[in-house]
DNA sequence: CGGATACTTGAGGGTTGTCAAAATATGTGG
DNA sequence: CCACATATTTTGACAACCCTCAAGTATCCG
């Protein structure tokens, strides 16, 4: 990936969230972005941060997280290129999670300061950004029904399903049916809140039953039908079309 | 509760989230709102609804909740007067949840062409606006962490800490140790992933332990200390200060 | 006052957690 | 490229938290 190519994955993104135009495009590419790479299982930000700067995915893969007292730990959210998983941190000082790599990531950076530059100038980026604030929150918000009111083979079933949709809608999936799946089972139980052994249980039926396959660290998803059935899926709460004119 | 001061409650909400020119304030003094009381249990907004107003609570209380096929459901947060629950349908065209009321409610509808007017207008307001759907997401996220690692008992304790620290926050207590509590033990079940049965027997032994008393319909801590170490309750999630200046 | 809603309590069961250990995969240095 | 250390996956036995079902009591409200 070489540096033109950074800001066009947060163009392709923000194309997801709302029509640019060239001059806004402009803008964007001009942000200025420090580029770095982080090894597996490293903090990019922490619980108590104050970044000033937010940090958009390039390449690998992010998670949200919040680890209590006694060391429980609660997974938020998996983040894949072209995500910025703290923009919110352009509107609360202090992080009140962390945010870390599941694999080997690079991630660029990009001040808050432009970022409040360009968004003061281009009401149609601010809204776009506050945008991705709002489906993110949607995207909480399906996994606490999911928490709270689903059965472990519905939770882990939507979240294989809402993993292969995302891929796909930035292009990213290696087919139709398969894309990276970089997250053992141990962050799969801290995501859906079992345990690693009950995770691995789930799994395996689900694999028996012939609907997904996991080899290597990939996802192939053999039965759509019979998975998006079982988890209940709808992709509505991801809002990838029928975006609103703010205009 | 008269009408010059339905903005009121919406400007008190807002200097939470920044500071407002007197200006600014003139302008949100100046929205059109259309004032409705509503009954106990009833609907605000639907799922697949595309609303083209938002919602400012002013007196009673909101919850917003997904029902799944089979009678399931889970209740995703408790909204209390000033709170605007349907904010970002300003962004998402389509509701993919409802909000309904828990008793006798009134509710300011403002259109969504007028928000957006004065958010194009003061960036100050708009910034506000958005933080408040930020920090909304910020108790989504902590919500998952009660749903997907806490015990019963820690889910329940932090559910009556959140509540009266917030109608605190919004100068709405009866007192330092006492608010509203109209919530009953199923929706609270819905709300913490419980049953009903299970809530009941949960609040039964924080009332022996002389944490807290439940009468009518209101909720008195009566051991502050020990309620809040069960729950491990942190309020920094509610970004109650602290707030960045973003010009 | 009467019907509906909400609360309370008991008995028994199931999904999921805990503990423990073996098998397999992954990664790293020599 | 192999050998070893480490991380991850897999399996089994057992326990616990919370659920289900059921019935009775209290409370609210018209």
């Amino acid at each position: 990936m070489n540096p033109s190519q950074y800001a066009d994955r947060l163009i392709r993104k923000l194309e997801t969230l709302a029509d640019l135009s060239d001059e806004e495009k402009h803008a964007l590419r001009g942000l200025p972005m420090t580029v770095k790479a982080f090894g597996a299982d490293q903090d990019i930000v922490r619980e108590g941060d104050c970044p000033m700067e937010c940090c958009l995915v390039l390449t690998g893969m992010l998670f949200r997280y919040l680890v209590l007292d006694d060391g429980r730990r609660q997974i938020m959210g998996f983040y894949i290129p072209g995500d910025i998983p703290d923009l919110q941190s352009l509107h609360i000082t202090i992080m009140d999670h962390s945010v870390g790599t599941l694999v080997p990531t690079t991630v660029a950076f990009i001040p808050h300061q432009s970022l409040n530059d360009v968004n003061a100038r281009y009401p149609t980026v601010a809204n776009a950004l506050w945008r991705d604030t709002i489906v993110d929150a949607a995207m909480f918000r399906l996994s606490m029904v999911g928490l709270g009111r689903k059965s472990a083979h519905e939770r882990i079933a939507h979240l294989l399903c809402e993993l292969l949709v995302r891929f796909k809608a930035v292009g990213l999936a290696d087919d139709e049916r398969t894309c990276a799946f970089p997250i053992t089972q141990g962050e799969l139980g801290d995501a859906l809140g079992l345990t690693t052994v009950h995770v691995n249980r789930v799994l395996r039926d689900l694999k028996r039953d012939g609907l997904v396959t996991l080899r290597g660290r990939s996802l192939h998803v053999d039965d759509w039908e019979r998975l998006r059935e079982l988890a209940k899926f709808d992709p509505t709460y991801l809002h990838l079309e029928g975006r609103k004119a703010t205009e």
